[in-house]
DNA sequence: CCATACCTTGCAACCGGTTGCATGTCAACA
DNA sequence: TGTTGACATGCAACCGGTTGCAAGGTATGG
């Protein structure tokens, strides 16, 4: 018993089975074509010898490979994984792989991994994406590629509308009777960041709040307990995160000095990632990425079809505030 | 300007540069066979024509596809992202491309998946493995496998151990007077959590502690609130959870029923995921995640270029006790 | 019983690279 | 000046499948 078996290929099942290449690979791939019985035949040849199709091979003579890529800012951001999961079982369903990468929420190398997978997928999924609008559209160009929270017009792209919820702990906020919050703000370059600060703002104009924005290093829990101070000295008297990582960054650091969330501070946080488990447990929006994650994947398979680059399909998930225990009166 | 150009291919290149096809191949991969002025002219008209090499075409005739797969029970679980960054960082690095893929804790379907990436691979590591010693000696025969871990002998691996700061921590817990703790169990099929589970045991015996064991439905936040009445009902003072998950949900359980910690149950976590940014901050073991990832990458590295299946090579990484907040003199 | 159509299967080209071998060129050395 | 060897490049086979076309066989209908 030799380690160093090599693999069957379809050409040892011929000649085991006494028949032409041609006919195994139709047994495999087009059995329809073939009488039941060389199928048969074939078929049961090919099991004896653990026959495994190359898909070097196949994908050579088809033009297909049968893999996707699936591109993400930070795979360690608990409000990627979930979409990450729901896109490769999608894909799972479909016969296709996907090649995963994290692009360190930097458009270069973004880019550079987008070119390393070239030749290796039949599509891209962007997540987040850094990239200029012009290369992405060049890239479009020559292979399909969906967007999910970016909007490039003439591609096709998932958005995850959190503005509408946000406007609502606004108001929830206002209600309350806070006069002065803050914005923590994302990745100042990413469509979700700008939407959300805009929706935040336009609501805060409404109803005649200050509105004080404050940049965050990361969308990290290390970046919401480094903003902290700065949030005190704003003289705010609630805030609302980028994501639940800044806000529970900063409910962290708070409880440290102290202070209690919502007594001294009333914080929301955005997607829903780790808000229910907080102490308190965070207000926060609900996240729609599973949803996003399997349709990005529904979209470029659709895609694959296609011989026209121009598609401008837009699918927005809506989403909703989930009200928990972290905002309340003000404190002064 | 068509959408549809069709990609650029060594023949066209070649017909360009008045050479023949292996020329170009040539100097595309060995240049140092070509003379500098031809390499030179190629490589320019490769440029003007933005030829990229088709990955297939070049993976059948080397038989090196310049990918790895890496499965994982569960990309939501924080402990696997870390791994799954380096890991992939470490490929990049030797140009190599990750297909990830999630198996859901379930052994059938990692070896599906295993069996679907079995042609597009050179290497397969696998995290937590829930496969039968028997299929995974057998599939090691025919691809180059590591396993995360996982302790079969025969296969390379890497170990992350967690056992002696454990013993640590049952050490604390005994100091502080705990005579009676539980252990909130992982997936019972894992090493990972029949070494904890060991060790634990191993140092309460010593010790002469009661030890209760509490199985978890899985290790998640979820599982962790939905076991504290029976935790409670035990009759321990202390606790050990699986992993962090667990016991943040434990902490956030008796949180929403008025009780402390560590004033009404002392709690411990492990692997560091998620202990330092919970309230208040969860003790726990060090997490080598990042570590592992990245040393099982360069080993499968190793592993491509061997002729013979067998290769004992197994690395154990040291952990240490992180104390924090969560253990205190027993209530009762 | 012959013509026609369909079903089954083989032949051979093709996908786009890589590589062993042969050929040709030129310089160095005797 | 002839020989030798190093270097540069072309030729052609090969990797392992897929697929258009054609040939042979069988059934069907007139």
């Amino acid at each position: 018993m030799t380690s160093k078996s090599r693999v069957p290929t379809i050409s040892e099942i011929a000649e085991r089975a006494g028949v032409d290449r041609s006919s195994v690979s139709r047994a495999l791939t087009r059995p329809d074509l073939l009488s039941k019985a060389t199928v048969l035949r074939i078929k049961r040849v090919a099991e004896e010898l653990g026959y495994v199709p190359n898909s070097s091979a196949r994908a050579l003579s088809t033009g297909k490979t049968g893999n996707i890529a699936f591109l993400v800012p930070d795979v360690a951001n608990p409000y990627f994984p979930p979409m990450i999961r729901s896109a490769q079982l999608a894909a799972e369903n479909l016969d296709y792989c996907v090649f995963l990468a994290d692009f360190e929420e930097s458009g270069l190398k973004e880019e550079k991994l987008i070119e390393r997978f070239a030749g290796k997928v039949e599509g891209v999924i962007l997540i987040s994406s850094r990239m200029p609008e012009d290369r992405l559209q060049r890239l479009a160009g020559k292979i399909p590629i969906v967007l999910v929270n970016r909007d490039v017009p003439g591609i096709p792209r998932v958005l995850i509308d959190a503005g509408s919820s946000l406007k609502q702990a606004v108001k929830l906020l206002a209600h309350q009777g806070h006069q002065e919050i803050a914005y923590l703000s994302g990745p100042s370059v990413t469509w979700t960041n700008k939407q959300r600060q805009a929706a935040i703002s336009e609501m805060t104009n409404e109803l005649g709040l200050q509105l004080v924005v404050i940049p965050t290093e990361k969308p990290s829990l290390e970046s919401g307990q480094a903003v902290v101070d700065q949030m005190i000295s704003s003289g705010v008297t609630g805030a609302i995160a980028f994501n639940d990582l800044i806000a529970h960054g900063i409910m962290t650091e708070l409880s440290s000095r102290a202070l209690g969330v919502p007594d001294s501070f009333s914080i929301v946080g955005c997607d829903n990632s780790i808000s229910p488990f907080t102490n308190p447990p965070l207000t926060s929006v609900s996240n729609e990425t599973t949803e996003a994650g399997k349709i990005a994947c529904e979209m470029i398979m659709g895609l694959l079809g296609e011989t026209d680059s121009k598609n401008d399909q837009i699918t927005v998930l809506k989403t909703f505030l989930i009200e928990r225990e972290t905002i309340g009166p003000p404190c002064k």
